[in-house]
DNA sequence: CCAATATGTGAGGTTTTCCTCACTTCCGCA
DNA sequence: TGCGGAAGTGAGGAAAACCTCACATATTGG
């Protein structure tokens, strides 16, 4: 994309001091675009709401979108942890797919619930630059390939005609799923059920 | 919300000139919100695209937020006419669900593929007035119960705990899976093997 | 064909938001 | 305890975007 035109902080910051007012501006931001939507959310409300002033603000951003971009990194960052933690304790046989899955559907629920609108933001608030979206990507597709794996291990044996669309399907089903239930919960669901709901699905589309 | 200052056109077009303008300014805002987002959407480029002048554009929107307002109401729109004509041709039997799902997905696909990215812009360009929030989600309610009442007859008789919280997952699944792969299509996936998870996997968690 | 009304124009005023910079305060270290 | 650099401040300049309005052109009905 290579759209922005600068990115990168004009300072670091050493001190502690310096660092806590970063995470403050980071926090702010996450809470006053998330309210707002990126368009209103401004600079100038952004500081006020961390309890700094713009100017220190732009000490450590060299603009506004540098804000979101830094949203977006640290997002994926965590996502990155999750999705590692978890294919480490990846189910080996059968019998342990669905405990393993319900850990992981509360951990991504977990995560989403403190900001659910961060994601969309993040997608629809500005072009990421190149190597931002890169990354993104690269997560994902980790996840589905090593998902595709799993499930074929996993699966009634032949029963899955392409393995990587069924993996992708089911990803992508569950980012929806997540991300449409924590902006808007129903009144008659709940985390439980949907939990229940989602593992349904899956094992029933690995035919157990 | 009733965030909105105003969002009635100040003027109603009644020559068929005028609602041409209005025609052209609403497939411009559109292709440029697509393109560019909210925030980075401005109606001098709007007007610019659809070939009138900014006074024109302001004469049939009071502001910007009137104009992706007047996008939602029409998507809804849209959204609506499609759900209602696939309702009225529900299946009555389980043999016939599979045909009638796979045109349901086509169609969905098809409306999506214009402009992937507006149903998000939406979602999060802006807080929509109530009652334009409200139809909206009356429609995917309603969508959601007649799909309920659905499965129940078509389910393995008994199977279903909770009909309501498996359509509320299958239909939300199946928005964020068409949402998804119209945005950024993975390269080794078209939309027919898409169509064929998505059944599968319905058609699985139907337990047939 | 003319008057009345609807529609269209775009330079530029107004408002909003981004961002700077001259200055102050704080912190670590000798 | 005083010095140097890091951190913080906020009024206000600069830029960007929204929106208006006085005027021009098109259309319709009588």
């Amino acid at each position: 994309m290579s759209r922005q035109a600068k990115l990168k902080p004009r300072k670091n910051p050493t001190q502690r001091r310096a660092r806590e007012t970063v995470e403050a501006i980071l926090v702010a931001a996450a809470q006053v675009f998330e309210a707002r939507g990126y368009a209103r959310g401004t600079t100038d409300r952004i500081a006020a709401r961390a309890g700094v002033s713009v100017g220190s603000l732009y000490q450590y951003f060299p603009n506004k979108d540098a804000i979101l971009v830094a949203l977006a990194e640290r997002h994926i960052e965590q996502g990155t942890q999750l999705v590692e933690a978890m294919l480490t304790s990846a189910p080996r046989d059968p019998d342990q797919l669905e405990p393993w899955l319900r850990r992981l559907l509360a951990a991504l629920l977990a995560q989403h619930r403190a900001q659910p609108r961060l994601q969309h933001l993040i997608l629809e608030g500005l072009p990421l630059p190149d190597d931002v979206h890169d990354r993104a990507v690269a997560i994902e597709d980790r996840l589905t390939r090593e998902l595709a794996g799993l499930l074929t291990g996993l699966a009634d044996p032949g029963r899955l005609a392409q393995p990587t669309a069924t993996a992708w399907t089911l990803v992508h089903a569950i980012q929806g799923l997540v991300h449409d239930f924590t902006i808007h919960p129903p009144a008659d669901l709940d985390e439980v059920d949907l939990i229940d709901e989602i593992v349904a699905m899956v094992l029933g589309r690995l035919g157990r």
